[in-house]
DNA sequence: TATAATTGTTTATTATAATACACAAAAATA
DNA sequence: TATTTTTGTGTATTATAATAAACAATTATA
């Protein structure tokens, strides 16, 4: 299996998640933006890819609700690094 | 179940797991920064919960080899929005 | 315990994300 | 089709993440 992730993907994979979400929520850019303190632009850039900061990310991620699922993620990947593997 | 997850609790639990990652790879801060081009303030600050950018986010789980690991996750995540619930 | 390595912290500077506008293009809706 | 709404894009400014360098405080190791 060789197939390479990139961080260009994972960004555009982000910014594909927020609109998903926003859309789902019948929610606007602006709609977002400003539930969460934000400008539309911040918004916009991220949507399409582009780099933004963690507490950007992490707004967002909190106003879907999706922060539970991403600290027990951590979590896991955390603990996976302390079991060392018995085969 | 009432249990709140905030954005700083995550940005510490980020941290947490780059240093857990460093430090299985016997890696010291100033050896991450360098193999990865940033500078170890950045690691130092992203590894104590600070705020970062999501490009340094993610160099960090490139080099650990988590983007794959973070693009499922996020793909699912999608999915999971289109599925509406049959229950 | 002395030495070396690593981490934490400070200051100044540079790079860039975020903001606030405005306006055009595209999409939705009346 | 006309009107409204939403999205995309540009420019200038502000806020702040990233860098670089030095030094103190810890922690590891000889």
């Amino acid at each position: 299996m060789i197939d390479f992730v990139t961080i260009k993907e994972v960004k555009l994979k982000l910014g594909e998640l927020c609109k998903s979400k926003r859309q789902s929520y019948d929610m606007s850019q602006e709609d977002l933006a400003e539930a969460i303190g934000l400008s539309r632009y911040t918004i916009q850039k991220f949507e399409n890819g582009k780099n933004a900061t963690l507490d950007t990310v992490l707004k967002i991620a909190n106003h879907f609700a999706l922060l539970k699922q991403l600290k027990k993620a951590i979590d896991k990947t955390i603990e996976d690094e302390n079991n060392i593997s018995l085969y």
